[in-house]
RNA sequence: GGAGAGGUGGCCGAGUGGCCUAAGGCGGCGGUUUGCUAAACCGUUGUACGGUUGAAAAGCCGUACCGAGGGUUCGAAUCCCUCCCUCUCCGCCA
């Protein structure tokens, strides 16, 4: 959400960050709307006090004994007007809001311009993919093959882009999870939650997930919800953890000194993924249902470049330790997200793919966030309030990882080696093989 | 699901139609006092918008904001309606 003074002050600025985001300029629309708003208030203003001294005298006449009947009369004839006045303002005020609402976060200035992923920065890589002396396969053939992974029995409960794990790929699934809870509680200072996965629209609206994009999320509401209400008691499923972990701080005011915060959290994440069907059905890919560990991060404005940067280490952190390949790359500013300023994306190498593919994302969402969450901060000594900067990142996401660990950790016959840091969370075990 | 109670400034909390320009307290900030700290005392205290003075910093005036929206009224934190949210007890439930 954009700062409207910000946009008075610096309109060109403004639509720069659009034009990086590939959409049309809109400085012009907004200042005019704006202008009229604000013409609006002050008539509505002047007619208010004119209102509000009649009436002082009103009170004043009938304390010392008289009716006020001719006030009371002329004051009557404002009526009308004001409440035109106050619904031309309050509509005005909602039409800037929804406008404001569905501008895309302007990019930071290292930002490359593109209009979509080709145009994103390799940064860095690290690790060397494995030589194979055999065709690697796929996660879903390795998976199917040990009898661990199955996605008919899946789609028998719940229909596609559903999966069952069993056995030790199941075990496989927690054991990556606590790892790197562990990982970022005990080395990197994050604070371990455990937040809801179900949340009302103003959160879902916080981290900028409505109202454009209503249709990648699940919905649900209680039975017997009042029909009438606004939102029929209506709940949204967590596509991620950022949403209930950065909401944690809203309409907060928090002390400079609890900066920076970090939480992370294993958690459910739910996507309706509406425009995806045909991409990726096979296999664990892209599911309406995973489980991924999440980092939030919520600074001082002066803080988050080097959170955003500490926080992608945190993410590769995990990757090293499990030694799977892997590259970071600069989204463009065609490929972020709605509320990243920068994101950060990191790429696992995958052998049956003969790729990389995504496996966290980490953005810097400055200010934008916080704006909509009302989430600010204040220093000791000074005056007033600032927002908070927001940042959010995977740390990783699980599903992704297993694949990972499937495709590069494959043997000829099929079977899996455990990595020696999930080792200890396998109860020991070295490889997983077919049993039966 | 049943019954009840609530939502007021950074926080707690008073406030049943005009004296609310929201009491009081806590916290914050500034100051006085003081070897230092603490305490005490004095002062101060939000957001948005408009107008105005000023080079600026800032000041002054006005309007709105007491969960949200609507209504009654010359006038609403206060009365009425709808909705949202929270809490308590009972019931059900992992």
């Amino acid at each position: 959400m954009f700062d409207i003074k910000w946009i008075r002050e610096n309109p060109d600025a403004f639509d720069a960050g659009l034009k990086g985001r590939n959409r049309p300029p809109a400085a012009a629309q907004v200042l005019a709307l704006d202008a009229k708003l604000r013409a609006e208030q002050t008539l509505l203003q002047e007619t208010q006090a004119r209102r509000n001294a009649a009436s002082k005298e009103i009170g004043a006449a009938k304390a010392k004994g008289g009716d006020g009947a001719a006030l009371i009369a002329e004051v009557a004839a404002f009526k009308e007007r004001l409440q035109q006045g106050e619904e031309a303002t309050r509509r005005f005020e909602v039409e800037i809001r929804d406008l404001l609402a569905g501008f895309p976060n302007a990019p930071a200035s290292d930002v490359p311009v593109g209009v979509d992923e080709s145009a994103n920065r390799e940064v860095r890589r690290s690790g060397t993919p494995r030589a194979f002396d055999f065709k690697p396969k796929e996660h879903f053939d390795l998976g199917e093959s040990l009898g661990l992974m199955d996605f008919e029995a899946a789609a028998r409960v719940s229909g596609a882009r559903f999966v069952v794990l069993k056995g030790a790929l199941a075990r496989l699934e927690r054991a990556l999870g606590a790892f790197m809870l562990d990982l970022h509680t005990r080395e990197f200072g994050y604070t371990e939650v455990s937040p809801p996965v179900l949340v009302r629209d103003h959160a879902a609206f916080g981290t900028a997930q409505l109202p454009k994009f209503e249709d990648d999320l699940f919905q649900t509401k209680p039975p017997r919800a009042p029909e009438d209400s606004d939102s029929g008691g209506r709940f949204w499923l967590v596509p991620t953890a950022e949403v209930p972990l950065t909401n944690l701080v809203r309409e907060q005011i928090l002390d400079q000194a609890a900066l920076p915060m970090r939480m992370t959290a294993q958690t459910l994440c739910f996507r309706a993924e509406a425009g995806a069907a045909g991409k990726d059905t096979r296999g664990m890919i892209r599911q309406h249902q995973f489980i991924k560990v999440e980092l939030v991060s919520v600074t001082a404005p002066e803080q988050s470049d080097a959170e955003h940067e500490r926080m992608t280490a945190c993410a590769e952190e995990v990757l090293k330790r499990l030694d799977l390949p892997y590259r970071v790359v600069m989204l463009s500013t065609g490929d972020m997200g709605f509320a990243a300023k920068k994101t950060y994306d990191i790429e696992v190498w995958l052998p049956g793919q003969d790729r990389f593919r995504e496996i966290s994302s980490c953005s810097n969402c400055g200010d934008f966030q916080a704006r909509r969450m009302n989430a600010r901060y204040r220093t000791e000594g000074q005056k007033g309030t600032r927002f908070v900067h927001t940042l959010n990142g995977s740390g990783l996401a699980i599903g992704r990882t297993l694949i990972a660990v499937l495709e590069n950790y494959q043997n000829r016959d099929g079977s899996i080696a455990v990595p020696v840091a999930l080792r200890p969370y396998m109860g020991g075990l070295e490889t997983i093989a077919r049993t039966d």
